[in-house]
DNA sequence: CGGCTTTGACCAGCGC
DNA sequence: GCGCTGGTCAAAGCCG
């Protein structure tokens, strides 16, 4: 089945989504102070903690870099997800490479890199000092092969990434 | 035995 | 020019 939806676009798999936020060089959901909770109908992750980091999470790629287009880096996708754990099971195998502590966080964010050969898909999970409950998680890249692992549990996580993204 | 996590150090970019 | 922050690598150790 094409379980490609939104974050993970098989290469041979062309979902309306995944062209969508390849087009749009960051479909960042915007939802910091655009969150009312009930318009969201999140009832289950309850509120999403809307804080305005994100909107300097984008800064990176427009720094002083698109003049010389050396520097162009994947076009990055943040979610954020409602879960106890940091580690969020999406079907693929990832090996932490390093982990760093942020200022603006008193939580470290971890930095993870798919195993796959060939793919050189990066994400970062970081908490929220404010909400421990809420994970946020950075992809960087595309993944350019199936996921290997059933994405039983991870549906559910998906269809809260799919509301994010559905902005 | 292989793969993965951990942790410290190193490096590059940017701001002051 | 210096210092800071973020990002990555690499060696060692651990676990399955």
């Amino acid at each position: 089945m094409e379980n490609c939806p939104i974050l993970f676009p098989c290469s041979s798999s062309a979902s309306p989504l995944s062209s969508n936020m390849v087009s749009s060089n960051h479909v960042f959901t915007d939802f910091h102070g655009n969150n009312p909770n009930g318009s969201l109908g999140l009832k289950a992750v309850g509120n999403i903690s809307q804080n305005g980091s994100f909107g300097g999470y984008e800064s990176e790629v427009k720094s002083g870099k698109i003049k010389g287009e050396k520097k162009i880096r994947n076009p990055r996708y943040a979610f954020q997800t409602r879960s106890q754990v940091d580690i969020l099971d999406d079907g693929f195998r990832w090996r932490k490479y390093g982990q760093k502590a942020v200022k603006d966080n008193k939580y470290p964010r971890s930095y993870y890199r798919c195993t796959h050969q060939g793919c050189n898909v990066k994400k970062q999970v970081q908490r929220l000092s404010k909400d421990e409950g809420i994970v946020v998680t950075t992809y960087e890249g595309m993944h350019t092969h199936p996921i290997e692992k059933s994405t039983d549990n991870f549906e559910h996580i998906l269809s809260q990434m799919k509301i994010y993204t559905s902005f």
